[in-house]
DNA sequence: AGTATATATTGAAAGTTATAAATATATAAA
DNA sequence: TTTATATATTTATAACTTTCAATATATACT
């Protein structure tokens, strides 16, 4: 994972709402739909679309089509190298 | 730690000339002088100086001032209170 | 004291990001 | 096939960040 990678997923956790959302998937088997994260964040619906493509852009998240919700999939694979690439730049 | 101040830390690790700082550091037994990274990055004195700002002002890094000098330090426990956390938000 | 060096601060310009209103698209339900 | 619902995109604006030139401050050296 290259230092650009690291800038990418740092600006992605770099924002409270994201974090939240984030929050969220953790405690909800890695799952959430756009919807729910309406109600828990009280913004309006676009600017959680936008959030949670900064979160897929960064690699954190993988969005899944389920019908006419996308349900949103933490990569752990991605977290985890994230931490550990932290920890020895 | 809180969401707030995760979301500072993430800031501060989201610009890939401030983890360049912090590459160095690793590789230097934790620290780093302003002029070395002056060197290092290609920018403006002031510049450095602001993001060394944003290091400290995130907890990641502590000042020792030396002379005319500052070394400036890892803070280990804040850095691994931050993966830490990431990993159970 | 006077000069040089290291770092910080201020202020302004340029670039980036967050937000929401309006609109678009895709799917489900009637 | 019309209508409703979920999410995305576009566009505008406001807020924030990065950068550097100019300047300030603090310390060391002579």
């Amino acid at each position: 994972m290259e230092l650009k990678q690291i800038e990418k997923i740092s600006k992605a956790l770099s924002d409270v709402n994201r974090l939240k959302i984030l929050q969220y998937m953790q405690k909800n088997q890695g799952k959430v739909e756009c919807t729910h994260a309406c109600n828990l964040l009280d913004l309006a619906q676009p600017s959680i679309s936008h959030h949670i493509k900064k979160l897929v852009e960064s690699g954190l998240i993988n969005p899944h089509k389920i019908g006419r919700n996308y349900h949103y999939s933490l990569n752990h694979e991605v977290w985890d190298n994230y931490t550990l690439r932290l920890k020895n730049l």
